[in-house]
DNA sequence: CCTTGACTATCGAAGTACGATATATCATAC
DNA sequence: GTATGATATATCGTACTTCGATAGTCAAGG
């Protein structure tokens, strides 16, 4: 398991996703969901058998803890909360940057490409 | 539904990498692995498998064209060149822009809750 | 001639996505 | 006090997507 540290291969589109959702701070389950259909505009509509797959695989991966200590939350306890890991965050962060990087060059190229 | 249904769904992380990489104009296969890995940074390497299947499918839905018109090519050329059809193009723009609302969302976030 | 690099192509295994489905809790209404 | 609908977690099976390995063609250079 313990690969090299930068080598790492970009996530899949669902993990993806949900990693950019916990950006934000921890989420539960059904939340996650919510957010991954709000940040995209309603776009990506993600059900429990992507999500839930999907978040174990991340928790399996390091990239995710849940967090279980959660004192505060007395009257909701059947929920589960999702956070992303030191290296998740820096993980989404990345992708979040490549993403960035992806959107700004192909928008460049048009307007480069459209405009004398 | 006066403009045609929305309710079309996401490309697929290959498909979309490949569409973004032909919004600039028609390429042949391999300049479109590497294009695909410029555009991405060097994040995403895409191998000749992921490559022609995705191709493959893309132009089965309409949404690329192998281009025959090598008029002003060399006979010689054995290269396909693909080029994105109109609504191939306008999925490809669309999907930009879902991108960039993601981006810049998910960014906005991050300003507000970590900066004061 | 033989190697190297650009180029197109296919296969099969492994991994990923997603709808359907099941179960339980909570708030509100009846 | 129980029906209802939204919240919430979870799993299965199928279909789809991805990717490495592999193989062949052509052009240029040693």
């Amino acid at each position: 398991m313990s690969r090299g540290a930068h080598t790492q291969k970009s996530l899949p589109a669902a993990s993806l996703h949900v990693a950019l959702a916990l950006l934000d701070g921890e989420l539960h389950g059904y939340a996650v969901m919510q957010r991954v259909g709000e940040l995209s505009d309603g776009a990506v509509k993600m059900g429990p058998g992507t999500l839930y797959g999907t978040l174990n695989r991340l928790v399996n991966d390091g990239l995710v803890v849940e967090t279980t200590d959660r004192v505060d939350r007395e009257e909701s306890e059947r929920r589960r909360y999702y956070e992303l890991s030191a290296s998740g965050r820096s993980v989404a962060l990345v992708e979040l940057a490549h993403l960035r990087t992806l959107v700004d060059r192909v928008t460049r190229t048009l307007d480069g490409g459209a405009i004398a």
